[in-house]
RNA sequence: GGGCUCAUAGCUCAGUUGGUUAGAGCACGCGCUUGAUAAGCGCGGGGUCGAUGGUUCAAGUCCAUCUGGGCCCA
């Protein structure tokens, strides 16, 4: 009987699963996505709109996907859907950052293993392979955290029209006049002739040779500065590398580092006051020496030593890198021969010099002794077996003792950097590279400029970036914008016979239709002649044939900040210049947004951009950098975490987020995401369930007569529609989370569903409450779908699938949907108040229950009565009694009785209802006084006899 | 060392122009339900708001210093 009873019910139906297993089924749904065209036919619905170009940022192509390009691609994502949704056309073309040294170094050290040796233009051409098997991979690994783009027209910096682009953007750079060349050092290998990247250094045990040198500083000069000048008087340096003395071009000392001058007998020495008793016995001087004057560095500026063996001065200058942990407190500063150095150097307008060939070699040039011209420098792997220093470093040495220079020497054993093919020690040497003057031309002043016009549109998300990269924009150097490797786009100069260069905007040009057509290998195949032919080369150039080709290549930031001209600027894939939007890590404050700002201002005059949104970095569940802590974990890659959470728990965890701040992940997070993601997937469920029976077309209740509650939470919905579209106006998703899992949570779950469950389970069929209900359910599955639809991609799709079609997979998708808008009508501020004022009721009416339920007396809150008692006059009271039949429901108890009482509080009393003597309706589960009599089921509540008629 | 930045319950977030005993969801504990059931409901415990000092009648909220993170430089 009670089975039959049970058959009678309207409970709910569905087919949408309760268990999501997102793993393992969203790659149906990205299979449907791609089959159906799903991004080409959300482009078709917008066409016309007004547009919003996120322009995409490219990711270097060299390996999975990590989890922290998964959370830039999905932010992309999500900005995407939500502003497609709210009208736009929202064009997105994926990008790929193609060339660069860490591929170059991958691929080099492969060949490396197999003992293969191949040209420029091979080496070029595995590159290539290896970048493009990883875009294919990381297409396959993006698509499947659900990033809808336009994989039709992505872009790749190494496609030939892209290089060709980026040659044109270095062609605006030599048009306005800021190329110029200038040496810098790099690390270079003797025995290779090249330079060397960071990466292809292996630091070695060496022993080197470490001297001890005076520099005279000369009566007059000493003087000037108030010294004695009754003895010759010497600033002495330490140096490691002998061989770097003839190109001495100063000597460093720190500003506020107290010096001495020590008198040791026949002569007095300059040396750090800290540093004077190591200086001493390594010069083997024993009696004590008297200080005669003491100095801060700053006060000996500009003192002019003389060179020991070279005739002309080595000023002191002074830099903070000096230290007094070893040598002398005085720094031997060759602005050629080392980073520090040359950076002392350009602050002090000396000479980048460097004497030393690319054979190492010592060169002619005039100002190098003639004994040490032609000696090299290059320690071989012989030499080193041999533990023989270099003949450079030999005759420096000698130069130093015949000179009365050398104050004292030892063997020096440190880490020193070696050259991991030849395996010989580097050596630190400026070479001419090309640089861009980034103050010729209002170009800084321009940059700054076009930084404050966003700013004062609030473009600079969150505000705090505008400082970050006007620090950057301010601070720069002049580009170095050369490159001494093979796989990139190569510098358009030309050299004659005697090493002088030749670079012209329009031979640039010229070079760039060819390259555009024929590819960048061009470059390296063809004869300057081919290159040049048909080119009308400017006025002052020699004949081609006289010409040989630059093999430098450029900084890949110059790849990468140059996709706006190649992407944007011919509209691909429908985009327009500048771009709404750019959205990356905070790093890219001084990479991508900087080097993207500075080609654009060249170029165009102007940023490329309209905003910057800028997120943080993913860090560990106690804000430590990842690799630090969890490096002996699973890989940190966006396919792991998919395969154990499903790309719609990752995209929640995202949206759960501030991202503006550090973006911490852990087991634990991502356990409670799981726990919200069930939460939104069982309240689809319950919607969908509860409407099975229900045509909106026939069924629905017009607004204004709905329900009471029923227009409360229409009411709730409203106030849900316009919050998450602001916070998503505001770029604040992870509000939109707080927001919708307190909706679902606490209005839905806890109140309007569990209060719902009577009514849709036990009216009539086509009772006008529980219709009215299944309305209001049906317009808040609607919006609150929708409201997640950009964040939980799949499951909104299939939520909505099951929803319209009660089945797993439709020709219509969420995605394809308007934002949704909650009509003036289904806010009603004086019905929400009074509902909220008997919800209060509603929880001192809980609270009373539970002593009940812990004396065994109730279960459900069914079983219970309530009885309210407060003063007639009360407001409260009066609310109660004018919502008297609607109580019972509210609070899910079977019986409310209000008793006025004059001048007391309201109060909550509790009774079990077999207490009052009432019999519980088999049916419905309520309690009444009373059962009636139906023919074929029983005795059922008065309630249910009325609902079996239907 | 420098620039930018962050620090509120176990976790993720709110805390309006400084003003009553600092909130929410989740997690946790204890129950209920078994007609949303690898679901749902109720009740409850839990924070000296990173630290110190200052301004103020009053500070999570303003100022200074410090500590600890993050990104970028050196």
């Amino acid at each position: 009987m009670a089975h039959e009873l049970k058959d009678t019910l309207q409970l709910p139906k569905t087919d949408f699963p309760m268990r999501a297993g997102l793993a393992q089924r969203e790659p149906g749904r990205v299979a449907h996505w791609e089959k159906m065209g799903l991004y080409e036919a959300i482009q078709r619905n917008r066409a016309g709109a007004p547009t919003f170009v996120l322009h995409d940022g490219p990711p270097f192509t060299n390996g999975d996907v990590h989890i922290g390009t998964a959370l830039n691609k999905t932010l992309k994502d999500l900005l995407n859907r939500y502003k497609s949704m709210r009208g736009f056309r929202t064009p997105y073309v994926p990008g790929w950052d193609c060339h660069g040294l860490p591929i170059e170094q991958k691929v080099t050290s492969e060949l490396r293993a197999k003992n293969e040796t191949v040209t420029t233009a091979q080496l070029r051409a595995k590159c290539d392979a290896f970048s493009e098997s990883w875009i294919a991979k990381q297409t396959a690994q993006f698509k499947r955290l659900g990033v809808l783009g336009d994989w039709q027209h992505e872009y790749k910096t190494k496609a030939p029209a892209f290089e060709a682009d980026i040659v044109r953007t270095f062609a605006a750079f030599v048009e306005n006049g800021l190329t110029y060349r200038a040496k810098k050092p790099v690390y270079w290998s003797i025995p290779f002739e090249t330079a060397l990247a960071e990466a292809e250094i292996e630091y070695k045990d060496h022993t080197s040779i470490a001297i001890w040198v005076k520099f005279l500083v000369p009566a007059g000069e000493a003087a000037k500065f108030g010294l004695p000048t009754d003895k010759p008087l010497y600033l002495v340096i330490w140096t490691t590398t002998p061989w770097t003395i003839p190109a001495n071009l100063a000597i460093a000392l720190h500003p506020t580092v107290d010096y001495v001058v020590a008198d040791v007998g026949a002569e007095r020495l300059i040396v750090a006051e800290a540093l004077l008793g190591s200086v001493l016995s390594a010069a083997k001087i024993e009696a004590a020496p008297a200080i005669v004057a003491t100095r801060k560095g700053a006060e000996l500026e500009h003192l002019a030593a003389r060179h020991p063996f070279i005739d002309r001065a080595s000023p002191v200058v002074l830099a903070d890198y000096v230290t007094t942990d070893s040598g002398t407190g005085a720094v031997h500063t060759a602005p050629g021969h080392g980073a520090d150095d040359y950076l002392t150097g350009l602050k002090y307008k000396l000479e980048i010099y460097c004497p030393v060939g690319d054979d190492g070699k010592y060169l002619d040039d005039g100002r190098v002794p003639a004994d040490l011209v032609g000696l090299t420098t290059l320690e071989t792997v012989e030499d080193l077996a041999a533990k023989k220093p270099a003949p450079a470093n030999l005759a420096v040495l000698k130069k130093l003792a015949a000179a009365n220079a050398l104050l004292a020497k030892a063997k020096y054993a440190h880490s020193y950097p070696h050259c991991w093919r030849s395996k010989t020690p580097i050596i630190f040497r400026a070479v001419d590279q090309w640089f861009v003057a980034l103050d010729k031309n209002h170009t800084r002043t321009t940059a700054l400029a076009e930084i404050g016009k966003i700013a004062a549109h609030q473009g600079w998300i969150p505000a705090w970036g505008e400082a970050r990269i006007r620090g950057a924009v301010e601070s720069r150097p002049d580009w170095c914008i050369s490159r001494q490797r093979s796989w990139g786009v190569p510098i358009p100069a030309f050299f004659d016979a005697k090493k002088n260069a030749f670079l012209d905007a329009g031979v640039a040009r010229a070079v760039a239709d060819k390259l555009e057509k024929l590819g960048s290998n061009f470059w390296y195949d063809a004869t300057p002649a081919q290159i040049l032919e048909g080119v009308k080369l400017p006025a002052g150039w020699p004949a081609a044939a006289e010409l040989t080709c630059g093999r430098d290549t450029l900084d890949v930031w110059i790849d990468s900040g140059s996709s706006h001209a190649a992407v944007l600027r011919h509209g691909q894939g429908g985009t327009s210049w500048p771009a709404d939007l750019y959205l990356e890590g905070s790093d890219q404050h001084r990479g991508w947004f900087q080097s993207s700002l500075w080609t654009s201002v060249i170029a165009y005059g102007a940023a490329p951009y309209k905003a910057v949104l800028t997120h943080g970095f993913i860090v560990d569940q106690e804000r430590n950098k990842i690799s630090k802590s969890s490096s002996y974990e699973k890989p940190q890659t966006s396919d792991a975490y998919i395969g154990e959470y499903g790309a719609d728990v990752i995209r929640l965890w995202i949206t759960s987020q501030d991202f503006r701040d550090d973006i911490p992940i852990s087991k634990e997070i991502l356990g409670h995401v799981g726990e919200t993601y069930r939460l939104i997937r069982n309240t689809f469920r319950y919607q969908i369930s509860n409407l099975f029976d229900f045509d909106a077309a026939r069924d629905a209740v017009p607004v204004a007569q709905l329900d009471t509650l029923d227009r409360w939470a229409l009411h709730q919905t409203a106030v849900l529609v316009r919050e998450c579209t602001a916070a998503y106006d505001a770029y604040e998703f992870h509000r939109v989370y707080q927001l919708c899992n307190q909706f679902c949570s606490v209005t839905l779950s806890a109140t309007y569903h569990d209060i719902l469950k009577d009514r849709l389970y036990t009216l009539g069929t086509h009772s006008p409450l529980r219709r009215s209900s299944q309305t209001a359910i049906h317009h808040i599955f609607r919006a609150l779908v929708k409201l997640l639809a950009p964040i939980l991609t799949f499951t909104a799709d299939e939520a909505w699938s099951f929803a319209t079609t009660g089945k797993e997979y439709s020709a219509d998708s969420i995605h394809l949907q308007d934002w949704p808008v909650a009509p003036a009508e289904w806010t009603s501020p004086a019905l929400e108040s009074e509902v909220a004022a008997l919800l209060k009721v509603r929880a001192q009416v809980n609270e009373a229950i539970e002593p009940h339920r812990a004396a065994g007396k109730l279960g459900k809150s069914l079983d219970a009565e309530a009885t309210l008692t407060g003063a007639p006059q009360d407001e409260n009271f009066r609310l109660l009694e004018k919502h008297r039949d609607f109580l019972p429901e509210l609070f899910i108890v079977s019986h409310v009785t209000l008793t006025p009482s004059a001048g007391t509080a309201l109060g909550v009393q509790v009774r079990s209802c077999s207490e009052l003597g009432h019999v519980r309706c088999p049916r419905c589960w309520r309690w009444v006084p009373a059962l009636e009599t139906n023919p074929t089921y029983g005795d059922v509540c008065p309630r249910c006899i009325d609902a079996l008629k239907t």
